[in-house]
DNA sequence: ATAGTGCTACTATATCATTAGTATATGCCG
DNA sequence: CGGCATATACTAATGATATAGTAGCACTAT
């Protein structure tokens, strides 16, 4: 199991989003201000779980996801969906889609998924 | 925010199966076997957190839950969305249904779901 | 009544998470 | 070349988490 703490999830979030990034990248684009040292020591924390690897860039080091955004989230969205949601996927959805903020479009998209999702079913 | 640690979501679970529980009910629920006094830490820490209440039964305490599944998922699920998933409800909603486990009928079911949501939206 | 059982209250401790300081190496610029 | 800037490596302090022990109270059955 493949479990973040909050602060080595906005770190991953960053190498994410950027695909690769040295300690100063990351520094700046965390939402809190942290010193440059601790970024460090996160990302050696994360090197050390083999979550992420590094090479050499001049005299800096450049850092890149081994875990990916899917693993993570499953983890996640797995241990969510069984302790808070007794197992079932339908109220974890019914939870997710009675967000207001959802736009008509994009619940289209989500149903769009769906029914690719059961086409695939079908075709066994 | 309401953040639960993975022991206090263990517990919290328990709770919102069964509706109340004693700390023996809760322990005898939990996958691990942990010392009676530990359950009825955690539990104490949930309720120092306002996120469980008590009531007298007998000599013993009956502890109910005092945060919803709902809220509970919802702050999990926003993290999520934020941090794994760049803000995007598709990709989370992706990652899901992607899962192999699921049936034909729940895949029906969730659709169904989003069209009743889908409904509500038009009607405004 | 008294010993046992089951419960809470309080305390303790090891480990992990979070944050950051200090020492030291490396390359660049004038 | 010599020092400034920027890096990493190593170390450390503080706080949160997880787990459980001990003391003491109250009911129960002999």
């Amino acid at each position: 199991m493949t479990t973040l703490t909050a602060r080595e999830m906005d770190v991953m979030s960053v190498l994410w989003d950027l695909g690769s990034a040295t300690v100063a990248e990351v520094s700046d684009r965390l939402d809190d201000d942290l010193a440059y040292t601790t970024v460090l020591t996160v990302l050696r924390i994360l090197e050390s779980k083999g979550l992420v690897g590094h090479e050499r860039e001049g005299r800096a080091h450049r850092y890149h996801p081994l875990l990916e955004r899917r693993e993570a989230g499953r983890s996640v969205l797995d241990r969510l969906r069984e302790k808070v949601y007794s197992g079932s996927t339908e109220m974890l959805v019914a939870n997710l889609v009675s967000d207001e903020r959802l736009s008509a479009q994009t619940i289209r998209r989500l149903r769009k998924l769906l029914d690719e999702r059961l086409e695939k079913e079908e075709r066994r």
